[in-house]
DNA sequence: CATAGATCCTGTATGC
DNA sequence: TGCATACAGGATCTAT
């Protein structure tokens, strides 16, 4: 499950095998995976160099050097983006390969649920200076980005009619978390994911947000989460911060802080995990 | 407009 | 053993 950590792990290893190189073709295998295409993404992308590999909370896109254009790629819950020499064998689930003019590695798109998908979009500008794909201009900037706005993301959470969970995942809110890290963050903050918004002080979402920053960070530094071989880095390694959880997935086994045992309820249709005793209702 | 819920997908684990 | 069901969940779409 790509949350920030993974992604910026994966952009972290693609920029080297991208910058400066030009693409030669597109090969589409699953039309699922470009179900968001419009045009023709060969007519759009075959010719040009891509300049980096960038990210906004967990979208990844890859900027042209010589148009307004870009590739964008989102991993969804099992999406992977391996590099991969010239003849190696098709992984099981490969969904789209990009090929390159120096005949060098192939970036493919390898995705076992189909929820992730990329497609092509012209750049528009992102309000301070910067250029942002037109297709994901309504994603927040994340807590890792230097012009995260904290002060206001805290005032745009506190007047939301929604708990606290919800808003944490509200990719237009505030990018990157997701189930596991929302969790992770609620915990190290004593609040349970159920607690109204407009209830929470100022001072107790800007600790939600400082917390959230805080596990990212130390995932991201140990390679990201990955419980089995769905998420990898572009060599098809795991991270191992999942030996670093705190509550997500630790139902029944003791709570770190007060040894109460982790309790995991339903919560947006997926699992949440929580202390009963360090996060009371 | 804001918010809540349904929906897409496939491999693995579990229950009877 | 085999079949059926639950589960994992990000972001978009639809409904209220």
């Amino acid at each position: 499950m790509p949350e920030l950590p993974e992604v910026e792990v994966v952009r972290l290893g693609l920029d080297p095998w991208v910058a400066g190189r030009v693409i030669a073709a597109v090969d589409v295998l699953h039309p699922r995976s470009v179900r968001r295409q419009v045009g023709d993404i060969q007519v759009e992308l075959v010719g040009t160099a891509i300049r980096c590999a960038s990210r906004r909370g967990k979208y990844l896109w890859f900027p042209n050097a010589d148009n307004d254009q870009a590739l964008i790629a989102h991993l969804g819950m099992s999406g992977q983006l391996l590099v991969s020499p010239v003849g190696t064998p098709d992984q099981k689930h490969l969904r789209l390969r990009l090929k390159f003019a120096d005949d060098g590695p192939e970036i493919r798109f390898v995705d076992q649920r189909t929820f992730g998908h990329l497609l092509g979009s012209t750049l528009v500008d992102d309000g301070s200076g910067g250029r942002v794909p037109e297709i994901i201009a309504h994603i927040a900037r994340d807590p890792l980005d230097p012009l995260f706005d904290e002060k206001a993301v805290v005032a745009r959470i506190r007047s939301r009619g929604s708990e606290i969970k919800r808003a944490l995942l509200d990719q237009s809110l505030v990018s990157g978390i997701g189930n596991i890290y929302a969790d992770e963050a609620l915990w190290r903050s004593g609040l349970h994911g159920g607690a109204r918004c407009e209830e929470l002080s100022l001072a107790g979402i800007s600790d939600v947000l400082h917390y959230a920053r805080e596990v990212m960070t130390a995932a991201l530094a140990k390679g990201g989460t990955s419980f089995d071989s769905l998420y990898v880095n572009v060599n098809g390694q795991s991270g191992y911060f999942d030996r670093s959880l705190e509550a997500y997935g630790r139902a029944g086994q003791p709570c770190a802080r007060c040894g109460a045992l982790i309790r995991r309820e339903r919560f947006m249709n997926r699992s949440s995990f929580s202390c009963p005793q360090c996060q009371p209702r």
